[in-house]
DNA sequence: CACAATTGGTAAAACGTTAAACCTCATGAA
DNA sequence: TTCATGAGGTTTAACGTTTTACCAATTGTG
């Protein structure tokens, strides 16, 4: 049986496609209410739903927003693996089923340089998460669409960005170290060169020792990439600095993995370690212990990025602001012990 | 700039635009290899890439193959919470974009019993997670594309099946304690009514139990939901029956929370009781201790899936039995302890 | 040498929707 | 009376592909 067009529709009630398409997309005033409700009946009756790609030849609209995860073949390292872009997926995904409309969710290789594809998938906008090639920015931006950056620092006045504040959250997280009667302070991270959260991580963490006149130690930190498997070698590089009583890890990932290197070598967190990560993913409450870590909202962060994404596109690019930064806090469980003022001073 | 179309390749390469369609899609029996080139080669300076949606709207095939993963309002479940999902569709994804296929990915409320839109997204075939309410695989169905069932017991010859052999991993898990020397175990499930997963799992237990002259006692039998806080909770329960010295989880979410609440009471695993999980999350060797648990390959199950649904649209739809089920294992980690054998006999 | 088959195309009609322009009748203001 | 305005439409032309049907040479076959 063959599909139900609107001219069916239209035939039905006897008025013109033009009529019927008005009445779907709400553009009211130029029908009489009458009509409307005799169409709208004839829809229900019929079951009939519009053809997305019809409408979307034409209107140049698809209902359907694009949501772009960087990859690193670091590790073997798959698209989800990173807890974090599940969250924040979910909140995306949540916001805009809501609003009726639709997720195409891909994957781009950091080394990638090209995306000759992108432009024909017709999307009516873009988030996307981390950052990229320098040369992609420009083949984003030549798709015409709006695009929301999460997590960038990139500077370009094309693009919206919705973040966190990375320095405070850094600068909060290793203050609850030093509060803690820390003084030797490891900073486990993600490759400082390659993007802007890293580094604005490591500059709060500087800021924190500064202001409390520890002196800041280029031993201590130890950077390379964003994961678990990170984590559990760091482990090993910490030991290696005797005087170490605390690890402040830029990610939720890397603090698990590296409080389980330290169990394998016979250490305990936080009896001989402390460890305080970021993120707050779900899974933070799941290590042993429960890590203390720096907490950002990051399903809401996901349906915020939608929402800001859905008034952009039925409001006008100036209903939402162009840069837009988050509250971070820090969450308090049990991988932090404070130390007694004993050798140290 | 307007966009680049098919005419204007046909144009300058001085041919008909049927002629260019013939190369893109690779109808090459009608075209000389020198206009093949000639038009390859405008088709590379000009960046063309042919528009979806018009191509979506005649051919009625679109590239994009939907995702689609049931969501429980239950503890506000959100889309990714189970790592199992994120690992199976990042397997999706990876072999999809590998052979120039993209992703919807949705969440459909277990709730649900009308999906009206689920026609208008002129998807190519649909890959669905878990198990739905009755209704909805009619109006799956009625989609008219290949329908990839994962992990679902549905007997219906119209969908293909990909699964695991759930029984048998359950019945290797109970076994596994019971080779430790448990003889009173603990099942924490989910909902054992909702669908067929769970209920296999739960005969795979019971078979094992029944083997090795065991009685099966419904006091150890805990069941509700597959996630975290329902571990938490069962924990408690688990030791309300004081003779219980193992916890066979089915799913390794349950296992973190039932750990988690088990150290929360100053219990020791494996020391005081020992836990097996079912999956092998990635996050599994991250809990306290390293969870021994039933190895499903996840990533390579999505991978499977995505696959077996390309070969059905490009092979034919008898190119894939109609059944696969992947081999599970049991992965050792430190979760469980051999109970010397004492007071039982 | 006649006819069929093959090679290498072409033209025109869809596909289902929306956008732009136009139309007609009634009403109200000048 | 005349003209503008608004309500409630309609008609027609896109949008960028693929599909169907057709065609003219050239080659092969008996």
């Amino acid at each position: 049986m063959p599909k139900v067009t609107i001219k069916d529709i239209a035939k039905r009630v006897g008025v013109s496609p033009t009529t019927v398409s008005n009445v779907i997309n709400g553009r009211h005033r130029k029908v009489s209410s009458d009509t409307i409700h005799k169409i709208n009946r004839v829809i229900e009756e019929t079951k009939y739903v519009p053809d997305l790609s019809a409408r979307s030849l034409v209107s140049r609209r698809s209902k359907m927003i694009g949501v772009i995860i960087p990859q690193t073949e670091e590790h073997r390292q798959f698209l989800l693996e990173n807890p974090f872009y599940s969250e924040i997926v979910s909140g995306i995904e949540n916001k805009l089923r809501a609003n009726g409309y639709y997720m195409m969710l891909t994957g781009v290789d950091k080394d990638t340089t090209e995306l000759a594809a992108l432009s024909n998938w017709n999307l009516d906008a873009l988030i996307l998460m981390g950052f990229y090639k320098d040369g992609l920015y420009e083949q984003f931006k030549s798709v015409k669409v709006p695009v929301l950056l999460i997590d960038s620092y990139i500077e370009d006045e094309y693009f919206h960005h919705l973040g966190i504040d990375d320095e405070q959250g850094s600068y909060l997280a290793t203050k609850h170290l030093i509060d803690h009667g820390h003084r030797h302070i490891a900073l486990v991270s993600g490759h400082l060169k390659e993007d802007g959260v890293a580094d604005k991580r490591y500059k709060g963490y500087q800021r924190a020792l500064w202001e409390h006149d520890i002196p800041y130690n280029p031993a201590y930190v130890f950077a390379d990439s964003v994961s678990y498997e990170w984590g559990l070698e760091a482990a090993g590089a910490i030991q290696g600095q005797g005087e170490i009583t605390a690890a402040f890890c830029t990610a939720d990932l890397i603090a698990a993995g590296v409080m389980t290197g330290l169990h394998g070598s016979g250490l305990s967190v936080p009896g001989d370690i402390s460890v305080v990560g970021f993120d707050n993913l779900s899974i933070s409450k799941m290590t042993f212990p429960a890590l203390t870590t720096v907490n950002q909202e990051i399903f809401d962060k996901g349906q915020k990025a939608a929402e800001s994404v859905l008034d952009i596109l039925n409001k006008g690019i100036n209903s939402v602001p162009r840069n837009q930064v988050l509250e971070v806090s820090i969450m308090e469980r049990d991988s932090v012990k404070r130390l007694e003022e004993a050798e140290d001073k």
